[in-house]
Parts: structure tokens; sequence; C-alpha cells
DNA sequence: GCATTTCAGCTGGCATGCAAGCTGAAATGC
DNA sequence: GCATTTCAGCTTGCATGCCAGCTGAAATGC
């Protein structure tokens, strides 16, 4: 498409009328705007498992050359999203059960230490996090007695968010989102498939209180503990259904 | 320099006769030997942090043009090892006590998992870790016996690579490779000023007893108590000191 | 008709060229 | 002599062009 456009127009300003624009900061740099929107291409399923393109198309759909593309497929490689074949383009991965194990280990570890890391913190820093805490699982619980299962996954994602937000830890706070990214595909499409999540109202009301008072010890078990109790109910849906196109 | 050399040359083969080489595999991408120079050269501290260089520098160093160092630079930043200031160049990051605070957080976390996850695996998986983690250990003993603190500090790496390493889990053995390369900078520089390791022998074969056992809980309580009295005698270290350069 | 070979076309990796922007020092105004 | 301004020289970010290599289908041999 617009294979003709004078290229002047492209160097510049951005030039893609037609690509996806969350150019809401004045000058963001091209690659950047490359990762995001592929990345959320991949959550929205835009771009399915399975999924085959050249840098070129991708390229030329969002207005900017192979460069920055090249440099966003490479991030995406690095965190599991996409495989480079060398010369035949980009796949998108699918996520398999056992990559699902390996996601929710990994946030069962990192979560817990979320958890206890908050519970040690300062009151000033704990109580900006517990509202936001406490507010989500509010939500969750109301969404939860109005079968509104969309609202109680975004409200329980929110939570999941300020828990690793809250806790000061940036390298925690980076390796969260991207595993908890991929972990986002799986849970949209189980979301409707299994026993609906009355337990996790208590569990995440358990993880507040640890917190609240202070037991880091507690907080990281609750924490760990909610984590396992999804996989568990996560992963056997996952192997019966026999996915492997997510 | 050379920067009258013959273009034809650049092209056709590797033209660093002056380049650091570890050429070995016949065909690997230029991006990932610029990625392993950098990496190994900050970690011998021959690129301190405070350091900073033009791409176009480094690529002259290694034979190669920008764009492979760039590739690199970018991940390397990823990982915090260097931050690119947009105008101004590469500048190889110091490490703070308060990063070593957080690598410390993450490895807690990551080893507790992966000696968890270790003591559920099969007989098989676990047999051959095992070795290495016992071979591992009880080299560090007899070399603490002999006062050898370098040798001390490879065998104690070890234990800790093939902990990440047999548990199976791909990203957490990422993820782990990642934080403690970071962490191994700090190590090698309070490796002489901290009271001698004599804890960790008996603390490593509590880990590995517990998976042997096949108790996952007493193994991952192990891993991070491991951590945890490692981190306790170094932070103050670092902060008495009061490094800003690693 | 089938197996083998060849080759054209596409792929990503890298080199290079160009543009935008910040820095710091020289030049100018007072 | 000091403050202000300007501008040249760096830097990285991105576009573009070239190259080697794999794929798959057409062409050839039998």
């Amino acid at each position: 498409m617009a294979t003709s456009k004078a290229k002047a127009e492209m160097q510049s300003e951005d030039a893609g009328a037609d690509a996806p624009q969350e150019a809401d900061a004045p000058q963001e740099a091209r690659a950047e705007v490359a990762y995001r929107y592929l990345r959320n291409a991949i959550f929205a399923n835009e771009l399915p498992a399975g999924f085959q393109a050249a840098e070129n198309e991708i390229a030329a759909q969002l207005g900017m050359s192979r460069t920055p593309v090249h440099e966003a497929m490479a991030r995406l490689q690095d965190e599991g999203f996409v495989q480079i074949l060398p010369r035949k383009g980009i796949l998108v991965r699918a996520l398999s059960p056992a990559d699902l194990l390996e996601i929710y280990d990994v946030l069962i570890a990192i979560e817990g230490a979320a958890a206890e890391r908050l519970a040690e913190g300062s009151d000033e820093a704990r109580s900006s996090t517990l509202d936001v805490l406490q507010a989500s699982t509010d939500a969750m619980a109301s969404a939860l007695r109005a079968s509104d299962l969309e609202t109680w996954r975004i409200a329980d994602e929110r939570f999941h968010d300020a828990l690793v937000e809250g806790c000061g830890n940036g390298r925690i706070k980076r390796m969260a989102a991207t595993v908890s990214g991929q972990s986002h595909r799986a849970r949209r499409l189980t979301l409707h498939l299994r026993p609906l999540p009355t337990a996790s109202t208590a569990e995440h009301q358990a993880i507040i209180d640890a917190i609240q008072s202070g037991d880091a010890a507690a907080a990281g078990n609750a924490a760990r503990a909610h984590r396992r109790h999804a996989r568990g109910q996560l992963v056997p849906i996952l192997k019966r259904i026999n996915v492997h196109q997510l």
C-alpha cells in the first residue's frame, strides 16, 4: 500500500494516516512505536499464532522503514512473542501449556517477592498502592456478582499490575510486565472456560491484609498461593482443549 | 582507525585483525558478537562505569559497522548495563547499592522457584544436575580451606548457574542469567572485603539435600535463605565503601 | 511419469548515507 | 572583561541499498 508515496513526506513527519497511531507523545522513537503496535496486535490476536510476515510488509503498514521494525522484532523475539526465521520471515509464536507453566512459575516467584517488598515498605508507599489494590478487589467482587467477566478480568489485571508497580523494584516491574503480558493472552482465551473465579476475591483480600499488617512472609505466601491456585485451574483447561494456536 | 581501508574488504570477510575475535562459530551474527564482546568487557571492567563512547568508535574497534553495535547496545540497555544518551553517546552504568538490592530480590525469588521446580522434577533430570551441584559445593569447601577465594567464586557461580540451568524452565534461566550477570560485577569487587563465606557450604548442602529428598518447599526456602544471607552481607559493604563506580 | 537438478525470487543482516538535535566553544555586543 | 548569541561538530535514529542464503517450483534427464 502507498508504495508510490513521496519520500519527502516520510522523512518529515509521521506518514501513516492508515497506520494505527498512539503518538500521544510528540516525538517518540519509531522503534518504540513499532514495538508497542506489534505487541498490542499480538495480544489482540490481530496477529494470531502461526501468522507469518516479512519485515517489509509490516514496515509498509506502519509507514516506516525496515530498520525500526527490525529492532522491535529483536525485542519481541527476546521476550518470546515471535520467532525470526532467518530467511523465511517473522513467525508469531503459539503459547503452549508448557509455556504457560513456565510463565506461572515466574509469576508466582516474582509477585511473591513484590508482595514481600510491599509489606516491608514505608507506610506512605504502601497506602497509595493499597488503595488501588482494595479498589480493584472490590471491583472484582461486584463484577463477579454481576457475572461480568470482562470487567472482572480488567480489575484483576489492575490488581496484579499495581502489586508489582508498587513494590518499588524496577527490575521486578519489568520482568513481571514481560511475563504477565504473555499470560494475558491465555487468560483471555480461557476466561469463559473455567469455573467462576469465586476464590480470587478472598485470596486478594488475604494479600492486602498481610501487606497492611506489614507481615512480609505472610504477604509473599498469600501472593504465591493465589498464583498457584490460578495455575492449577488454567493449565488443565489448556491441555484439554489442546491449544496449539492462541 | 583504518578509515581509508577499502570497503570491499569490509563487506567480504571479517576485517578486524585488531578486533578481539571469538569467531569459533563459523557464521555467527555480527550483532551477537558485539553483544558478547561488550558484555564481557563490562564484566571485566575494561569498560568501567562512567565510561562513555560513541557507537562509531566501538564499531571501528570491532571491525563492523554501527548497525550491529546499535542493536547490541539496545539489548544492553534493556538489561541495565548501559544507558543510551540520545545524542551524547553510550554510558556504562554504575551499580548502586539500590540496584544490588533489586537484583538480590529477583535472585531470591527466581532461584527459589528454580530449586522448587528442580525438587519436583524427574529423577533423571535431577541426578545430573545434583552431580554438578554437589561437585561445585565440594570444590567450594576445598577452595575455602585453601583460602583460594578466586576458585571459590568460580565454583559458587557454577553452583548457581547449574541450579537455574537444571530447573527446566527457560524463562527462569534467561532472567537469572541477565540478573545474576549484573551481580557478578559486584561480587568480584567485594569478594575480598567481606567475611569469609564459611556458611555458604552448609547452605548449599541444605539446598542439595532438600532437592534430593524431593521436598520442594524446603528446597525453595533453603535457596531463598541462602541468597538472603548473601544479600545481608553484601549490601552493607557496598554502602560503606560508597561505590559509585563498579 | 518420476526423481533430480537448477535457478529465480524473496528473506533478513549489515553497510552506508542523510537528517535532526544537543553541546560547547568561539564570536560578538555592550 | 562579562554576558549573550550563534554555529560548527559531534551524536544517535532512521532510510536505503547491497549481499548471501534458503525455498520452492520449473525444467531437465531418464
